[in-house]
DNA sequence: AGCCGACCATGACGCCTGTCATAATCACCT
DNA sequence: AGGTGATTATGACAGGCGTCATGGTCGGCT
């Protein structure tokens, strides 16, 4: 999260990701990123000939590339692989965070599909592209814990969709409930969809 | 939804919520509210002397009540009244507005939301609000259909944001497949949800 | 008739935004 | 040393935004 020491540019598209999923797409102005990235103003148009169309772009495919990334790391931290231990650790990062620093941020991929899905096409597809990299990410882990083929991409989709209503919906209304009603009711069903094969051999 | 002849203050409130949920809140001006209402722009200051932030939160306030009332009506409109065919109606409102008019628009509570939830306190309770009757109303079906109260609200909570990240997620796909499987996989728990008890005695 | 409040019309203001033009500075290579 | 391209600095610009001041129009009440 606080990689600081990067390049100018790898700054200012994650500084652009902070605060896009704080104050909304419209609300994250590009003086602001600079000034947030610590970055020379001149930048922007240096690194980003394509203007803040281009800086969200790449913002929203940043957030994509992260939360695809966090799954495998879910599973590596998890003593015991479940379906259910997946999503809970996918919705604990945002009760963690909530917790820690408020109910200041949502998910930038939201931020930009909500603001952008029907004006700006580029932001759009880069939205698709981040939901269907964390999904991609998601079913690969269901598959790999006994998940069906057929079941896992659909059960994927729910778990991401689930995922982010529930933040928005947590904002809202600065309380966790959401996240953690998901959690409670999706779990189950989730362990339930994993087929049965002897376990005895690891 | 096209019920155009009301008072021209009822009209630029719709028309607000109409152009929040496909550009955002700031994509969403307030001399486009006034055309879009064929509204006189000088009745902006008298009917909203509390500027742009009133019309949002009355137009978020309003898209809540919508989202409750249309519960009931649902369950009218439903031959056999199960949680799954009520999870059905609600997600099955968004596919047919997909189909047919393309995937502009989403809730405009959610949009409201990720712009203004952490700058604007007003309308982060406005929303807060929305999200709350709209459960509630969901909440009291599932209670209606036999679901015990210990569980309903909860379920109630999973439903909305389910459905809300899945519109999220719809938009940015243009593809419906999310909201199709929130359906799929979350309509049998909610079935199985149900206390059994006698029903042969309409 | 005369008034008065509700409602509408319009133009202007100040602010902030994204973008660009231009120039200065720096790093590095030959 | 000289030059060359990458980077940074800064100021200006046009456009859009929400808001407001001012004045016009209407309808109903006394």
């Amino acid at each position: 999260m606080t990689e600081s020491e990067r390049g100018p540019r790898e700054r200012m598209v994650f500084s652009a990701a902070q605060l896009i999923r704080r104050r909304g797409v419209a609300g994250a102005g590009m003086r602001d990123v600079v000034a947030h990235a610590h970055a020379p103003r001149g930048s922007l148009q240096h690194y980003f000939p394509g203007g803040k169309e281009q800086l969200v772009n790449e913002a929203v495919r940043w957030a994509g590339r992260y939360a695809a990334r966090r799954v495998p790391r879910f599973m590596a931290g998890m003593t015991e692989r479940t379906p259910a231990g997946l999503l809970a650790a996918m919705a604990g990062q945002w009760t963690q965070e909530y917790a820690r620093e408020g109910f200041a941020g949502g998910c930038p991929v939201a931020a930009a599909t909500v603001a952008c899905a029907d004006s700006v096409e580029s932001t759009r597809e880069a939205a698709a592209g981040a939901f269907g990299e964390w999904t991609g990410a998601v079913r690969g882990a269901l598959v790999e814990m006994g998940v069906p083929d057929a079941r896992a991409e659909g059960l994927a989709v729910v778990m991401v969709s689930a995922v982010e209503g529930a933040v928005v919906v947590a904002r809202a209304e600065r309380d966790v409930r959401a996240l953690e009603a998901v959690v409670r009711e999706l779990g189950p069903v989730l362990d339930a969809a994993v087929e049965r094969r002897d376990r005895r051999h690891p």
